[in-house]
DNA sequence: TCTGTGTGCGCAATAGCTCAT
DNA sequence: TATGAGCTATTGCGCACACAG
């Protein structure tokens, strides 16, 4: 018994006694082939179990239908859901989808990562990479193919799609001072982010534009729980502090853990908001109120704008172009973490 | 100014004075090539930028080096660290990966998406589907390629690779009555899911290897904290409540705040135990005890395995082979969550 | 020991051929 | 004699591999 091959476009031609280019219209709804030809040949295509040979078509074409990926962390609740949205929306537009997890945003490891995918063919890259870093290494990348960057902050260098982070951290600051707070603290997120960046300069603006004082912001090394429990320990010393605008929720979480610890109540003694409204929020202890961002959404919409790229390759070049850098608007979910302070 | 065309392996050849043949030589690290012959060639090749076509490699190869992955919802924890660890190894192997995801785990869906990576040309698949009937849709998938089962509960009829759920369900219990508690509640995950089954399995082949009672379980239509704080509800209400192990750590999220507004103390009034063991666990109110699964480990030794039945295949026919259900330990990582019952 | 020639992988696209009307 | 529907023949895509030389 030798290895049985897959049928091809000839065993479908001689079985139902056409040419190959015959089973080709058929494949590809072209006129000009008999409905009887046709039927013939589509029963001879299920006989067989015929699929055509991505390779052979895409030598042909000179299209692979596959876009790219690029992840730092995949892991994260964000990126995750990018991740899904952007596979979600590929295969609406019929194309396939290559992940490249890289472990660190270096230069060099972005790089490499460009050029596996571009090895294997890729039309174009889509970058979850919100880090400066990766966002300065790519922009200069020599490449002959489309990238987007998604969840990178809204001024990347490059096509992009993004939360409005900095309206976003305005939605928290203004619900603060609204609810009454003199001024509102700021736990910053890893400072080598665009989106720490951007919340930090939303936060701070609004303070100035409402007359607020700027207090010392804390810097966190990431955005993780832990992180956001040990700038926690130092806010639950500071007997000013009513009202905290965290740089992500996991960051909230640990400063609740933190407030708690010290036996200070939320919202009671001392209002939070977070940012990112996972779903897990609504059950911190208290309900965390936080600022809304629709990664699923993110994600699709960098697809389509890399495919609008695609298809438009000089598209691509006018980067500075409006057009492509969509801003995204984030909303306010209220629940029971912060309210008016205590007289 | 015509579109440039990238160049091929004849241009390389023509530039280094050297026939095509001898090209491919040089870049496959054939001996018997000169080293002058072999350096002028490296030397074309970056003069050009050269990069090898995939799509014609894998027509005269028959090879593609891509493996597909499909997923059910890479947005949860585990899967997206699944995800992750897959494609570390992956690279690793010199594979790449690309993703399929289905937005329900029905029969349909998951064969199409197995129709859509077969299309591509993946030389194996990896499903990271936990649910029974996903489970069930593969099992008698016509397919001629090699599949893998991963986070799927340990009793799958297909290669798999799990933690063993139920010995996870009995360190948790195990656990608890050794504190001192009469018995253990249990707040189960949805039942269409392996893992669920399994973890209550376990719980309740544990409660009844101590000859403790084995109380009502609560059963959850899914692993969110939402679900967690509905059942948490229920679990408030009754007084004979000691000890509660959760399916995983969202419910358990979950049921501390039920637990919490209800006025009981975690762990003083009620102990409790989760499983996952996700990072932010340990900033719950109060940190949680939990069982924790390797979710990167759990996906780089699926991709391994899939490599292994790819480059055998045979292998995937011999399904019920041990050696083709991987089953990885769990451990218990013990925070503040549980104590000794009251007296 | 080194290097070149020829062929096939499976498909798409182009040109061209054969009947009808 | 033209027209076009319905089909066939041929070539090229870029590479790997067997076989020479």
């Amino acid at each position: 018994m030798d290895t049985e091959r897959a049928p091809v476009m000839a065993d479908v031609a001689r079985l139902a006694g056409v040419s190959h280019q015959t089973v080709s219209r058929v494949l590809h709804d072209h006129p000009n082939v008999r409905a009887a030809t046709r039927d013939r040949v589509l029963a001879a295509v299920r006989e067989l179990g015929y699929r055509p040979n991505a390779a052979a078509r895409t030598l042909a074409t000179r299209r692979t239908r596959t876009l790219g990926v690029i992840s730092f962390n995949t892991t994260l609740y964000g990126p995750a859901c990018m991740l899904y949205g952007i596979e979600q929306a590929a295969r609406q537009h019929e194309y396939f989808v290559t992940v490249a997890a890289v472990g660190t945003l270096d230069r060099r490891s972005v790089l490499d990562a460009v050029d596996r995918l571009r090895d294997q063919g890729v039309e174009g890259i889509i970058v979850i990479a919100p880090q400066t870093s990766a966002i300065a290494a790519l922009a200069n990348v020599p490449s002959d193919v489309p990238l987007v960057a998604v969840g990178c902050g809204t001024h990347a260098a490059l096509a992009s799609v993004a939360v409005d982070n900095e309206a976003g951290a305005e939605l928290a600051t203004n619900y603060l001072l609204d609810l009454g707070h003199r001024t509102v603290h700021h736990l910053v997120g890893p400072r080598s982010w665009l989106d720490a960046q951007e919340r930090e300069a939303g936060w701070r603006g609004t303070l100035e534009k409402r007359g607020a004082a700027v207090p010392e912001p804390l810097a966190g090394v990431d955005w993780t729980a832990r992180t956001g429990y040990e700038l926690g320990r130092r806010v639950a010393t500071d007997p000013d502090v009513t009202a905290v605008f965290c740089a992500n929720d996991h960051m909230a979480l640990g400063l609740l853990r933190a407030l708690q610890q010290a036996g200070l109540r939320v919202p009671e003694d001392i209002s939070v908001v977070g940012f990112d409204d996972m779903p897990e929020t609504e059950y911190f202890g208290p309900s965390l109120t936080s600022v809304r961002q629709d990664f699923d959404e993110l994600g699709r919409r960098a697809l389509r704008l890399l495919i609008e790229i695609v298809g438009d390759p000089d598209a691509g070049l006018q980067m500075a172009d409006e057009t492509h850098h969509i801003v995204i608007p984030p909303t306010l979910v209220v629940r029971t973490s912060a309210t008016r302070p205590r007289p």
